[in-house]
DNA sequence: CTGAAAGCGCTAACAC
DNA sequence: GTGTTAGCGCTTTCAG
C-alpha cells in the first residue's frame, strides 16, 4: 500500500477527514473530544501517516520553507552559518533551500526567482553586496528577509553580524603592547559590507591609541590566498610594516605566502593576523592569530529573527551583533627589527 | 496585486487554463496552435508569472526536489560534493534539501521522515555508514537512492564512489621511490566504507611492491585531528615507520602534531601523505603531499545519476568510481635516517 | 464537538 | 487544437 493520506488516517478512525485533520493539529488541542483524538492518533500511528507538506502547503500558503543565499557552499565562512541556519530551521519544522550565488548579483536575481517559483516563506541571505538590488527588490515586496554577516548599504533590514569591531581593537591593542607602531591592513574587496567595517574598525582602533594613520592599507580584489598575497606585496613596496591585519584568514595565509617571497619571517619580521578561525589555521606555520566569530550562534539567530518575523510580522527591523574574540597563536610576536627599511636578507 | 496565478495569465491571453498550461509546457510543443502559445507567453511574461510548484507537485507528485544526506555542511571534505550536487540538480530544474546527520544513524533516520514528509523525488546520501539501515529500508521501498562518497556493506545500491586505489598506489610507489620500505597507515573509523577502501588500497600496493605487511596500522576514532594525533603516537611507540598514509587530511595533521610532539621532523624524519587535498593543505608546514579527488565532480555526477533513474526506474544500479590522483607537496621527501629505532633526540 | 462542502494552483483524461 | 471536468491532499469556513 503507498503512503497513506489523511482521508484513510480518517477511515481508519471512523471520523471524517475534517475532524482527523483537527484532532492531528497541535494548535486545535481541546476542541475536539480526547476519544475522537485518540482514535485518530491510533490510527494515524498504526498507518504510519506522515502529512504531506505538499498539500498542507497549498491550502495554507505556508510551506514551512525557507530559502537561503549564499556565496559558496563549499566556502568555509560561512558552511558553520548555514549549519546553524539548517540546525536551527529543522528544529522549528522548517527547511532551508540552499543556493550559492558566487557572489554574481545575476546569479543572485536567478536563483531568487527559482526559488520563489517553491513558495518560500522567507529568506535568509548571507551574499548580499553593498549594493544589493535583489535584497532591495525583495524588502520592497514586504517579503521576509534576513540578511547574516553582509550588510547592504543604506538599508534598514533585519540582520546578524559580527561585532568585529571588538576582535580587531582586541588585536590592535595586543599587536601595540608587543611594540608595535606601523600596523598595515589587507582588506578584501569594497564591495561587501564586512570589508568596510573591518577597515573602519582598523583605523579607529589606531586612532584610540595614538597611532597616525599609517597610509598602510591595501585591498584584494577577492578574499582569497592570491589575491592577499597581491595585496601584500603592493604594500610591502610601498610601506614597511611591522605587523598586518588581514581581513580574512585566507589574506593571512597571501600574506605568509608574500613574506616568504621576500624572505622576511613571521613573526620575526612582520606579525600576521587574520580573521574568522578558518579550519586548520592553527596548524600553519606558525599557527595563525586570528578572530574568532560565532558563525553557527550567527546562522541559528538568523533563523531565529526570520521565524519571529514570520510569526509577527509587524516587528520592527532589528540589527544584532555577535560578539568577535582576538585568539592570539603564534603569528604575532614582539617587534624585532626596525622599520626604517625593508632588509631583505 | 499578488503573484498571479495560471488561471490570471488564461485570461489575459483569453484562453482556457488548461490552453495555457499547455502552452507553457515545453513537452508539450506542437500540439497547441503557434498564436496561442505567443499569446500565453507574452500575457504570462507581461504579468510576471511563475509557475507554482505547489499545485504543480501535487497534481503529478513530482516535486523536482531532491533530499540530500551528508555527514555534516561544515565538513570540507563534503561541501564541494554538495556544491556539485546543487549545480546539477539546478541545472535541470530541482533543488536539493540538505540535511546534517553527524553520522547518527538516529538522526539520520528522523531527518529521512522530515524529508519524506515534503515528498522527494529521491534521495542522494553522502553519510552512509557501512551497515546502514535506513538506507536498506528506503531501497526496500523502491525509493530513488544514490550513494555518494560511501557505500553500503553488501548492498548493490548505484553510486559514486572515488577510485582510492589510484591515489594510494601512487602515493605509495612514490615513497617507495623515494627509499622508503616501512610505511604505515593510519585508518579512520571503521565504520564508514572509505576507511576500508583505503586500508585495502595501502595493503595491495605494499604487496604489489614486495613489501612485507609491517603491522603498522592504526585506526583513529573519527576523521579528526586529534584522532589522528592519538592514532599515530600509537603506532610510533610500537613501530619505527619512515613514512606513513593517513585516511585524510585531518589525520595526516594529526601526524604532524604527533611528530612534533616526538621532537621527530616531517619530512627529514617520516614522511607523511594526506587524503583529500582539503583547503589549506597546502600552506600547512611543510605543503601536505595528498590524494585528491574530484569532488564536485563526484557531486554532479550523483545527481545524473539519481535524474537518470528518475526518469527510468527501470535502469539498473551501476556504480562509477571517479579517478584520484597524487599531488605530492613537501610532507614527503626521501629518506634520511634508519628505521630501527626511535631517536627521540 | 463534528460533518459537509469548497478550494488552494495545477495538469491529465476526455470530449468535441 | 482547445475547452470541460475532475481531483492531487489538505484545511477551513459554515452549519448543526
Amino acid at each position: 500500500m503507498d503512503k497513506p493520506t489523511l482521508a484513510d488516517v480518517a477511515k481508519a478512525a471512523g471520523v471524517h477527514r475534517a475532524t482527523a485533520s483537527r484532532a492531528l493539529n497541535p494548535a486545535l488541542v481541546g476542541r475536539i473530544s480526547a476519544v475522537t483524538t485518540a482514535k485518530v492518533h491510533e490510527a494515524a500511528e498504526r498507518l504510519g501517516y506522515v502529512p504531506d507538506l505538499l498539500g498542507q502547503g497549498l491550502r495554507t500558503s505556508k510551506t514551512r520553507t525557507i530559502g537561503v543565499l549564499i556565496p559558496d557552499l563549499a566556502n568555509p565562512v560561512f558552511a558553520p552559518i548555514v549549519r546553524g541556519i539548517e540546525d536551527h530551521l529543522r528544529e522549528h519544522g522548517y527547511e532551508a533551500l540552499l543556493a550559492s550565488t558566487d557572489n554574481d548579483p545575476h546569479r543572485e536575481a536567478t536563483l531568487l526567482d527559482v526559488l520563489q517559483t517553491r513558495r518560500c516563506d522567507g529568506f535568509i541571505v548571507a551574499s548580499a553586496l553593498r549594493n544589493d538590488l535583489v535584497v532591495r527588490h525583495l524588502l520592497d515586496q514586504g517579503v521576509n528577509v534576513v540578511l547574516v554577516n553582509r550588510l547592504v548599504d543604506g538599508l534598514d533590514a533585519p540582520a546578524v553580524v559580527s561585532d568585529d569591531a571588538i576582535g580587531i581593537t582586541a588585536a590592535i591593542q595586543h599587536l601595540f603592547d608587543l611594540g608595535h607602531r606601523v600596523i598595515g591592513h589587507i582588506g578584501g574587496p569594497l564591495d561587501v559590507s564586512v570589508t568596510t567595517t573591518r577597515l573602519e574598525a582598523y583605523e579607529k582602533a589606531l586612532a584610540s591609541l595614538g597611532i597616525d594613520a599609517p597610509d598602510a592599507v591595501e585591498h584584494a580584489t577577492g578574499y582569497t590566498v592570491e589575491a592577499g598575497r597581491a595585496a601584500f606585496t603592493r604594500l610591502l613596496q610601498r610601506r614597511p610594516v611591522s605587523a598586518v591585519i588581514a581581513g580574512n584568514d585566507l589574506l593571512a595565509v597571501g600574506c605568509y605566502v608574500a613574506l616568504a617571497e621576500y624572505g622576511l619571517r613571521c613573526p620575526d619580521d612582520v606579525s600576521v593576523v587574520g580573521f574568522n578561525d578558518m579550519p586548520l589555521t592553527a596548524h600553519l606555520f606558525p599557527p595563525l592569530s586570528t578572530v574568532t566569530m560565532p558563525q553557527h550562534e550567527m546562522g541559528c539567530a538568523a533563523a531565529r529573527m526570520l521565524l519571529a518575523r514570520i510569526n509577527d510580522p509587524d516587528l520592527a527591523p532589528t540589527m544584532m551583533a555577535m560578539p568577535t574574540a582576538f585568539v592570539a597563536r603564534e603569528s604575532s610576536g614582539p617587534t624585532k627589527r626596525r622599520t626604517d627599511g625593508n632588509t631583505t636578507d
